[in-house]
DNA sequence: CTTGACCTTCACATCAATGTGACCGTTCGA
DNA sequence: TCGAACGGTCACATTGATGTGAAGGTCAAG
């Protein structure tokens, strides 16, 4: 396929898709007229980039990483060096620390729509946001309402 | 307290303070001498600061989103307009993306890591890695496991 | 043969988040 | 009173991931 259907079936700019293989992420075919030309394979090999740069890592990392997870779904071991397995689990803690940032932060905003909206039958209304709210509502308080510390999170050392 | 301490505190290089104050996430006060002057609740701040950016949120959104946030742990209803309302439920639904898109990714690596080392025994060596590795090892095949499609992970929209 | 959709490269633009340095004022302790 | 440590502004530089557009080649359909 050629990069306009790559593009559609991952839903990544032409432009993207050019910077990823600037960047050796990947290396797709060229056609006699200098067409590039993708199998398969890169539609979940750019997801797969797509996905990991979502996770925070850049470029340079991904470009290391990728031919251990090589072709999608397979992995090569010969491709780890110890090095390289340092800089996984590195990354992975990395990961780990971002996804509890975001996963609080997300917590502390589900909270505030529900609690402003009254919406306390939202799985995420804690109960003590839900009851502060309440008991806010029921006695005319000024409308402010306890929040845990949910939303405070450290940013992870880059 | 002044700049220094409010960096040490929070990690966060002096020069991003000013930024954040610059693109108006931040309003210290100021003392006669012109040095800028923060109390306790910036610490929470700049780390929720941190913490949103870090969640991929842009400060032109972290801006309209933290007058809601607030003071640490406390809601002001009057801040909150059903624009900023939609403008919130968008970004937890991209959060909620980002937390899946995250997820996948870390447990793929982690997964990569276990099925690599033989560690079967972490928590995440899913069966079918594990025994595809162990296969493996045992039948003298190519090292290649099978790996769930767990790394793949499409980007959520920006 | 022409048109339109697709492809190419090149190159400059943007945006957020940072780094860095110049140059100057303030505070404080030795 | 001097110097170190800190503060201030200004301003330019960089990096990563993108956007965008110009100028031109390829190709299939009308």
């Amino acid at each position: 396929m050629r990069i306009g259907e790559l593009s559609e079936r991952t839903a990544t700019p032409r432009r993207l898709l050019r910077y990823y293989e600037e960047q050796g992420l990947i290396v797709p075919y060229r056609c006699a007229n200098g067409y590039r030309a993708y199998d398969e394979r890169f539609v979940d090999r750019v997801l797969q980039i797509r996905g990991l740069l979502d996770a925070g890592l850049p470029t340079r990392i991904i470009k290391q990483i990728l031919p251990c997870l090589d072709k999608p779904r397979t992995i090569h071991f010969p491709d780890a060096t110890p090095q390289m397995l340092a800089t996984l689990e590195g990354e992975l803690d990395r990961m780990s620390e971002r996804i509890d940032c975001l996963i609080r932060n997300r917590d502390a905003i589900a909270e505030y729509l529900d609690v402003v909206r009254g919406t306390a039958s939202g799985a995420a209304a804690s109960a003590v946001a839900a009851s502060a709210v309440s008991a806010a509502a029921a006695e005319g308080t000024p409308a402010e309402a306890a929040l845990p510390s949910a939303g405070v999170c450290a940013v992870p050392v880059a």
